[in-house]
DNA sequence: CATGAATGAGTGTTCATTCAT
DNA sequence: TATGAATGAACACTCATTCAT
């Protein structure tokens, strides 16, 4: 309850007025509480922030691994709009902890977890990318892998957070089509038929 | 000759020590000046990470101004592999300098500054992508633009910062290829001749 | 029993992590017993130190008040051989306690308290004193007691908190004879045979 | 100057208000300066306390060095006397340092430069014995050095800083009449005479 | 009697900035 | 123009103590 009661405060005043200014003694105004117990419950400013990244990324995983599990029994194109979905999904959960998490606190803050959550999502998409690799043919797993969670990240992020949500279903169609195009250069049915021309 | 001077103490600490650490104090001792001449060439210390961001941009619009311009006369695969190299030309060019701006001085810092830059080179973008929409049909030419331009900026970066520099090469090539094969999605003659099977 | 687990929990800690550190919160961690219940028994954190303070006091006045008892019956040279061991054993007893309270509790704790144990061992020793003052001349009783005090205490400590305990024996020797030359110089018998010559 | 006004400031309100009162919000104050100030002069509270040490063991080792050195050419107990009256200058010079430095600050500050005074004196101190024991024989040079430190430094210590100015003279010339006995124990001349009875 | 969550005054320290020289 | 001593608001964090349960 305490836990949550900081957790909320704090992420409530990093969304608005920043890092910086969103310090111990305001969290623990704004939470309605003394300093000293919030750090009855947190060992010092910085494992708030990563409690806040740690339940974020618990959550994130979870859709991830997820979506990757159900996009392994699909057609192509219909796992690649599962999980691009899925990054929608997760950027829309709570957006406005992802863009505290993202461009409010400063990159050096919780540097060594940030890994870990990226280190889960890779894991599993190696795993479709395999699978997949198996009916089309991919230059580079490692970086075909790159390059999708990174054009699947940063696009939707940014369409969820500095664009109207209508575009949010739009770019997800686009990007899809964009990596469904990239994979189906492997494919050998498409390959025949344009070198049969 | 000392602006000079500070910002390049300011770039280095800003490597070395990371944000919170390169204050004034130590930029001043590193350039070999003292505190109050500073202040004499710069109002405050976010000020010299401003102009230090400035140079940047000025650099990275120019250059993909100019390959904006060159794109236009080329046939369409030669401008996206064009356009793609000049990022890449972009990250090379100070990859240090380029990690700081990213990865060390936090977002709030020059927070209005950061958009000038994206200006700029959306508006070259656009004429670009509205040249070519003359030949092929892209749906959005706004979420076309800024898939594009989240894609090979994100890549390219990882690519760039944190993978081996041979990793650079296939993964501008893989990159273009994507956008390439997005494009031609909307390539009248590529959409007949699926449509005809 | 919830008295003494207080004392030893708080003489450990002491030893072992120094005053600062051996706060009431680890006190009570260490004695297995909540901050409350320690807060029932002691009125406040100086009070557990002015107890293990007592209880040596308490010792130590006991053992030297036997001594300067017994002393008065010896033989002068044996009186002052069992008042410096009287020193000793009392140093030996608990010499962590003693370390304690001499080294690591700071001057200002329990002031008042530490005067205490003084005066009941110099009520003793004057007693002793003027006994043995008829035999032979003090020029001044009282500041005779106080160097003999001085004397034996800050060697005796020095010889066993910081030295090989082999040492102990020796300085316990060496200091007896430093005390029995002082009294033999007011000693008539001597004094005589040295006019004498 | 600062450096100075600093100094001063800190002795002073050790004097009066003790270690824990004495912090760096009221040494600033007392000294008339601000906090930031106090800083650029000092890395840290305990660096001003060491510097106070620092000087008061340059004046001290000065003042006994230079009484070893004296003494070396005087006949015994004329030496013995010049060197306890050393330490009684040495007490004298700034009782209130004096007191501050061994009864106010805290055992565990400046814990490894409390050592060094006693080093440069000991070493000083150990030259003497050895030019001595040529002439008289000492059992243990190590443990008559020490007894000879502890005794003449708490005596005097407790004489100058509590009791009455005049007891300092009688005190210094006791506790000289008692090392002379005592070293007289190993001379030959003495021990003669004694044996001859 | 026992608990331990809650308190909040207090501490040492940092650092961007000023301004008299 | 150059200096650097001086500033002081601000911050993260500690810990003896209380009191409702």
């Amino acid at each position: 309850m305490m836990v949550e009661t900081i957790l909320e405060a704090t992420q409530k005043l990093l969304g608005e007025i920043g890092f910086e200014a969103a310090n111990t003694t305001r969290v623990a105004e704004r939470a309605g509480i003394s300093i000293g117990s919030l750090y009855q419950y947190f060992p010092d400013r910085d494992a708030i922030i990563a409690e806040l990244r740690r339940r974020h990324h618990t959550h994130a995983s979870a859709t991830m691994v997820k979506a990757f599990a159900d996009a392994e029994d699909m057609p192509l194109e219909t796992a690649v709009r599962r999980l691009v979905w899925a990054v929608v999904d997760l950027h829309r959960h709570d957006p406005e902890l992802h863009r505290i998490l993202s461009e409010v606190v400063p990159p050096w803050v919780n540097f060594e977890s940030r890994h870990t959550l990226q280190a889960d999502i890779e894991a599993a998409q190696q795993r479709w990318l395999k699978a997949i690799s198996m009916q089309i043919s991919i230059a580079d797993i490692n970086i075909a892998g790159m390059i999708f969670r990174e054009l699947v990240e940063s696009t939707i992020h940014a369409a969820v957070l500095h664009g109207p949500s209508s575009r949010v279903d739009d770019t997800a169609e686009e990007v899809s089509r964009m990596i469904i195009a990239y994979l189906r250069l492997g494919d050998p049915a498409v390959t025949t038929r344009l070198a049969a021309e």
